[in-house]
DNA sequence: TCAATAATAGTAATCATTCTTGTTTCTGTT
DNA sequence: AACAGAAACAAGAATGATTACTATTATTGA
């Protein structure tokens, strides 16, 4: 009953894109970092692709920072520092998260946990840095 | 050099209403309920206030679901559980963040953790129930 | 009461994301 | 290789949440 998947040249790029950078992307960001190999790229394209990923499971979103959604192409369970001044997303390895929580959590409300994120705010190091004249 | 703030009784109206309620609102259910009191409410009027609030740390915002931002006003410690299926979120007490891990990792990685915050992901025990028959 | 200024309603503008339509690309089969 | 059906696409229109603008109204201190 599954949808058959025909191969797409732009589709493995988008992904590509994603899973070779640490930034935490927006679609715009793959967008205009495709564009120059890929000059009839569609932003649709991009969205597109980028929501399959997600359904797959092959990419996270972490969020939405300034209105826009932001996606990790490490799936691996880690955690994120997202900077409150210039945007940034900074990978923190760990999961602080004991799994045993989240069964003892599940059990007690009657809830299914999927999964599980840990998120910091703050200011980044080079915005502390940019800062210090202040 | 601060702005001088005067009293609004819609102001109050819209901070009394996400502080009494548990369901995480967006700015959209704030103006459905007040709209019956206040006829001429506008929901630019919610919105810039909000921001206020969450600027002055009155309030908090919980994220983004399903394209839309909610926010508590319960700024106390506590966890998160939201429903990929309704879009509900909802209230876990505990932190289980150590203030040391805020410390160690801030000085790791030379950042200022200012907050953090812990999300599940998940179905809901509504939507477990509803899903029961299938 | 009165002037200064903050807050608001109503509406227009913005911006990320999704949808639509007509065209192009894949893929399995002759 | 040519063909047919399905999947993917570009381009642009549509949507929907949020923000900005402007003329009016409310609040405050004198």
């Amino acid at each position: 009953m599954e949808k058959k998947q025909n191969y797409s040249r732009k589709r493995e790029a988008i992904l590509k894109a994603i899973q070779g950078t640490t930034c935490h992307p927006t679609a715009e960001w793959v967008y205009q970092k495709l564009k120059p190999e890929y000059p009839d790229l569609s932003l649709g394209t991009v969205y597109r692709n980028i929501a399959q990923f997600k359904n797959d499971g092959t990419i996270i979103s972490v969020g939405t920072v300034n209105g826009q959604e932001r996606y990790d192409g490490n799936i691996q369970p880690h955690t994120h520092f997202v900077c409150s001044c210039c945007g940034a997303v900074i990978d923190i390895p760990g999961n602080f998260i004991s799994l045993d929580a989240n069964v003892e959590i599940a059990e007690r409300y009657h809830l299914r946990i999927d999964s599980s994120e840990v998120l910091f705010h703050g200011i980044c190091s080079n915005c502390l840095q940019r800062q210090k004249p202040l």
